[in-house]
DNA sequence: CGCTATATCCTTTTT
DNA sequence: GGATATAGCG
């Protein structure tokens, strides 16, 4: 039996017990939602409800793994194992493949990661003539995104004056048309893009009313994490398979959602108790994460938005330490600054590196990061970048396997018709392309053609493409027979990738072809466990997944005491001791592009409130006065963020006066109640015998006792005693106002009074 | 046709 | 700084 009384809280527990009818829990972060979900689905489990009728959504693999995985020790292995648990794309992929029959794919369609759409895109827009330099494959295909996303297919955005007339007046009146051919060549290619599964489901949902009513049946309870993230094609599905039973429970925090640009809606979960009225509401208060300093600025910031549900958040933790800024005079040193405290506290505390986080808001700082971190001999893991599936050489194999499977897959057959090199050059592409366009099927049935179309190519050329050709049929006709291990093997011999590769001794070389090998562990792995639990081992069983895989995914043991690097957006849901926020600067965090928009602005800010909740014990902000971006050097101010947590929280951020403000980032027109543009801090308390204007940093070398120094956040104070020597040298200050306090000089930012001339 | 050297563009955030 | 497009040579 599930241990409710010592796990839960009342409230959670309330939400744990009652599993009928629709639950909302609104909750802050640190507060045990996600724990609340995981103890709900073990109570269905132990009270008889069959794992394969529960539907649990997440916001990503990996957290569909941990919470199987915990939910496996409350209950039992066997118990958990059949749960339909994991993200929206992945949950719905799968029934798409059975049902993809009626809405026109074969069940073998092929998944397009976002490479492969911009590709394709780039290719029409190629095709219509059009400029690429104002359709921009990335923009295009946002549009297409945020239109899928909000249910607009091809015809209904042409027919949208709203958005067309959005689309004329940014001067890229073709969209509609693009939109168009894209869609009309995923579905000839038998290929569906990331928004296509959860677009297509919907199709589905609405187009097969006994299929909808197949799958409500199907799944009796249904459960969501980080619901404030969904988007409206999201929501609606959820909407439709719940509408008979209404046993759903969703779990969120407006404060946390952070993925608007992916056509999020906050008002998914704030509308939930019109879509569900009798719904019971859980809100739960206690942080239990995070110290009352973190929870406490956490709120403090959070508080300065506009569009939100006021909610309580506490923690009953110790105080813990004061959110700690560090000043850097460029990235470099910034790198190194973090990696000196990382090995620091590590060595204090006695601290495991996996307790160490390094959050930021791009993927392109984490290079300097790394190279800190490398220096100094501290292990470290990153994610973001490019995953291990997206890798040259990987993606070479993976389409081979994919044109296997779907041989009109033509992202994946430009790709290789010509790797390793066999002699097809771009003007034989372009050739065949075009053929292919004007009798309007794909380049493989061209292929399958090639002598109805006489003088196309030279009799050479036509020679090398049938020889692809059958290349390619052979391994489909291993791939019906055999594994998926034993296909991706003959695969990767018969291609020639394995020749190609071997021939290169350079240590680039020598990774691709550990990369290599290490896809086929994964495929070898694939077919055992396949094989054990009596399922399906063949390639397109395997082929399935891999276009959902993110590199947290691929995860080795060997990674498991490591400092962690990534995004703030994909630290979401995580939680680690201790917290470094790096690049705490104006146009970097608040992102340059939001700095105009107080919707957006708000959203940055929601963002700051999650990466500060994710640490239990300590945070450490940087900011660095100097950085390379896109290879040129820039100035950043601080962070208008970091001024914005009462400075009650903080040690050692302090910018003297200067003598004009840096330039504003608001226009006239735009008012904003709290942020303030630029951190100008006037100090609050007068001071007759310091002129605060005049203040000069001061080196913690330099300070000795009966000196009167400035404190950021005490203001001034007379040195009374110094004692420690190095970096552990400390200081006893008396303040007028706030007593005496001890600092460490080696991180307390001091000014003394300059002279005057 | 294939390879290499040089020019150009970009950059939020992700399933 | 890094990925990608293009030019130019062998
Ligand atoms: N009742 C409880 N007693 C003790 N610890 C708890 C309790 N509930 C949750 N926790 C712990 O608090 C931490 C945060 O819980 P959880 O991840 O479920 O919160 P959350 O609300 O989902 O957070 P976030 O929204 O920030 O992702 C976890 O370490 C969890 O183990």
């Amino acid at each position: 039996m599930v241990d409710f009384i010592n796990e839960l809280n009342e409230n959670q527990r309330e939400a744990v017990v009652n599993t009928e009818g629709p639950t909302l829990v609104i909750a802050g972060a640190g507060s045990g939602k996600t724990r609340v979900l995981t103890y709900r689905i073990a109570n269905l489990l132990s009270k008889g409800v069959p794992a394969y009728r529960i539907l649990a959504l997440t916001f990503t693999n990996k957290a569909a793994r941990e919470m199987q995985k915990r939910i496996a020790t409350l209950v039992g292995q066997g118990n958990a194992a059949n749960l339909w648990m994991g993200t929206f794309h992945s949950i719905f992929s799968k029934i798409l493949r059975v049902e993809a029959e009626h809405l026109g794919y074969t069940s073998n369609f092929t998944i397009y990661d976002s490479q492969d759409s911009k590709n394709l895109i780039k290719s029409i827009v190629k095709d219509l003539k059009l400029d690429d330099k104002v359709y921009k494959p990335n923009d295009v295909l946002g549009r297409i995104s945020m239109a899928k996303n909000n249910l607009v297919v091809a015809q209904a955005y042409a027919q949208s004056a709203k958005i067309t007339s959005a689309d004329q007046a940014a001067k890229k009146p073709m969209i509609s048309e693009i939109y168009k051919y894209y869609q009309a060549r995923c579905k000839q290619s038998d290929v569906m893009d990331f928004d296509d599964l959860l677009l297509q489901t919907n199709i589905l949902f609405r187009d097969f009313p006994e299929i909808l009513e197949k799958y409500q049946k199907k799944f009796d309870y249904i459960l969501v994490d980080e619901y404030q993230d969904t988007n409206y094609s999201q929501y609606l599905i959820i909407k439709r398979l719940a509408e008979q039973h209404k046993n759903i429970c969703v779990v969120g925090d407006d404060a946390q959602s952070i993925y608007s640009f992916r056509g999020a809606r906050i008002e998914n979960i704030l509308n939930f108790r019109n879509d569900y009225p009798g719904y019971k509401l859980c809100k739960l208060e206690q942080n239990y994460r995070s110290t009352t300093t973190i929870v406490d600025a956490a709120n403090s910031i959070i508080s300065r938005n506009k569009e939100q549900i006021p909610k309580k958040t506490f923690s009953q933790n110790e105080e813990g330490d004061k959110i700690r800024v560090m000043k850097a005079l460029s990235d470099k040193e910034e790198g190194f600054q973090v990696a000196q405290e990382i090995f620091r506290i590590s060595q204090n505390e006695q601290a495991e590196f996996n307790n160490f986080a390094i959050l930021y808001r791009t993927n392109a700082q984490s290079r300097i990061m790394e190279e800190a971190l490398r220096k100094r001999n501290i292990p470290y893991k990153i994610y973001g970048g490019l995953s291990f599936y997206q890798r040259k050489e990987i993606k070479d194999l993976i389409a081979y396997l994919r044109l296997t499977i779907n041989q009109n897959d033509e992202e994946a057959l430009k790709r290789i018709i010509n790797y390793p090199r066999r002699g097809i050059g771009d003007t034989t592409i372009d050739k065949l392309k075009e053929v292919a366009q004007k009798y309007n099927v794909s380049i493989w049935t061209l292929l399958c053609n090639l002598n109805k179309v006489p003088g196309m190519v030279s009799v050479m050329t036509a020679a090398k493409l049938t020889h692809f050709r059958q290349l390619i049929e052979g391994f489909t006709e291993i791939a019906k027979e055999e594994n998926a291990y034993e296909t991706t093997y003959r695969v990767a011999k018969a291609s020639g990738i394995i020749e190609d590769l071997s021939s290169d001794d350079t240590p680039e070389g020598v990774s691709r072809r550990e990369n290599i090998q290490e896809l086929m562990n994964a495929v070898k792995d694939f077919c055992e466990t396949a094989y054990k639990e009596g399922r399906d081992d063949k390639l397109p069983a395997f082929l399935e997944g891999v276009a959902l895989l993110t590199d947290q995914d691929s995860e080795k043991p060997e990674d498991n005491n490591k400092v962690t690097l990534m995004t703030i957006h994909s630290a979401k849901g995580l939680e680690f001791e201790n917290v470094f926020i790096v690049g705490m600067e104006e146009e970097l965090f608040p992102a340059q592009q939001s700095a105009y928009s107080p919707s957006a602005l708000e959203e940055e800010r929601r963002l700051f409130y999650v990466a500060l909740t994710r640490a239990e014990k300590r945070v450490i902000m940087t900011y660095s006065t100097s950085r390379y971006k896109n290879g040129n050097v820039v100035y950043p101010q601080p962070s208008r963020f970091i001024a914005e947590i009462d400075p009650h929280y903080l040690d050692g951020f302090f910018t003297p006066a200067r003598p004009s403000m840096g330039r504003s980032l608001h226009g006239p027109g735009i008012q904003e109640k709290v942020a303030r543009p630029n951190i100008t801090l006037q100090p609050k308390v007068e001071v007759p015998d310091i002129d605060t204007s005049k203040l000069v940093p001061i080196n913690g070398e330099q300070i000795i006792p009966g000196m009167v120094i400035f404190h950021p956040n005490f203001g001034p104070g007379k040195v009374i005693s110094i004692d420690g020597l190095g970096v552990n040298k400390k200081a006893k200050v008396m303040f007028p106002k706030h007593g005496q306090k001890v600092l460490l000089l080696k991180f307390a930012k001091l000014y003394v009074q300059g002279h005057t001339n």
